[in-house]
DNA sequence: CGATGAGTTGAGAGCAATCAAGATGGGTGG
DNA sequence: CCACCCATCTTGATTGCTCTCAACTCATCG
């Protein structure tokens, strides 16, 4: 929060540098790469770590260019995104506070990266990081870690996009966000749930692989039959959680058994 | 091709246990888990492997189920799908020869697992495999290498169910084998390419969010069309790969940049 | 030679995309 | 303070692609 000001106002460059706090008082550290860190990996990567701030909309990689760093998301929303060359753009990556950005061992980005809503990265110089890597186990163990999370993601998110309407699309997607809202609360979403959509319309679309028209109108069909209240188009009250799931077409317990 | 004799015949059982190899004679040797594993390695993990072998249509475990060994896919091809209650289901994993199975630190499946044909897999029994994980740095490192592939794999998985059309993924779904087939024998897929469909039109619509039926009419219509050949319901000639490749909606560079 | 499983083809229905107007709401300048 | 603008969102009418239901072909195997 008190960062935000660090990126004071508006800033008209691509980018701009904000000040590096302390690995101590970091927010996302317990759920990061760094989670399993000691005191004396924090002196390490306090060297090779510098913050970046983007502004909503702002890219941050394009698919194929040079990336000279990896990161983790601190605060704020960026997405990964697919193009093919007659336009039509598929979402493939939705990064929020503590997810990790980047491929260690490759120095080109494989998708584009924009930031969905202003957004503060911890960046890593590529180069020592990758020494980090090989001399550190608690760094690749880590890493592992989060990417079989994601890995598994993806696949709640290939069911999602090859077998799921739009209605239970939109449905799973409420869920979605509401699971993540709560995990870091280390509690389980139930009954009545506040939420702040982090996407346009638009970018739900190419989340879920539908049009933006469909998108709007499914949200209207949700509002319309009670399962959500809009209280803004981008505040959505959950009145039942377990409601809403079982319009997602998932069964209870939400997916992935851990 | 020898070992096939080891599973003798028909085996009537859940499975069947085959004669364990040396890993020096390993064909996945070099691409595997174990890939950068030495010699003094594989004496220990000698000790924790174990060969099984399953028929084609047989699950090797159900979604949910207790899991007591990871593996590594020595030859055939074997499915992970997730199926909704209403007996939707979706194919979320291929898994050819040298891929791993199971994960690390997680006791239960999350997906279904599928003989497509007979296959045969190296296990390592759980407990001693995880405490090689933490010991030894080269298994992680390329358990991770993996991981992020397959995410990769993913992710372009992603595109293809949420905004191809059925032609469009059928012949996307033809380049992906063109090129897992190529990859295997260090070269990059072009001009005439022959090929074995390794799944049944009702588990290649299974992965491309199709019905069995839209899946039959796109081979017909490409066949139609002069850009496959079918010599028999299961053989593919692909008489020009660039052709496939326009048909498939992807960049002539076929995606991930490495 | 019938039975079975896999694949093909056809006719019709339904759902989401497309094309096209409006509505809403926040920000800017008169 | 109001009027206007622009981005975002909503809603309507129509089209079109894929699904569904159904019949049929083909090869394999007892």
């Amino acid at each position: 929060m008190q960062v935000k000001a660090t990126n004071s106002g508006v800033t008209p460059q691509p980018f701009s540098d904000a000040g590096t706090e302390r690995c101590s008082d970091c927010p996302i550290r317990t759920r990061a790469v760094c989670a399993n860190c000691d005191a004396d990996d924090f002196t390490v990567l306090e060297d090779v770590k510098y913050d970046r701030s983007y502004q909503a909309g702002q890219v941050i990689v394009w698919a194929g260019e040079r990336m000279d760093f990896v990161a983790s998301v601190i605060e704020g929303v960026a997405s990964l995104t697919q193009t093919m060359e007659d336009g039509r753009t598929q979402m493939v990556g939705l990064l929020l506070p503590s997810d990790f950005l980047g491929r260690p061992g490759r120095d080109r980005a494989s998708y584009t990266v924009t930031a969905v809503s202003d957004i503060r990265l911890c960046c890593f110089r590529r180069k020592p990081f990758q020494q980090m890597m090989t001399s550190n186990p608690r760094l690749p163990a880590r890493l592992l870690e989060m990417t079989l999370d994601e890995l598994d993601a993806a696949r709640e998110w290939l069911l999602l996009l090859g077998r799921k309407s739009a209605r239970e699309k939109i449905a799973s997607f409420l869920t979605i966000l509401a699971r993540r809202e709560a995990s870091q609360h280390r509690t389980e979403p139930q009954g009545e749930i506040r939420l702040t959509l982090p996407l346009t319309r638009d970018a739900m679309a190419d989340y879920l692989g539908l049009t933006l028209e469909t998108v709007s109108r499914q949200m209207s069909a949700l509002k319309r039959d009670g399962v959500i209240v809009l209280t803004g188009s981008r505040e959505v009250l959950l009145p039942d959680y377990d409601l809403l799931l079982a319009e997602s077409g998932d069964d209870a317990d939400g997916g992935v058994i851990n």
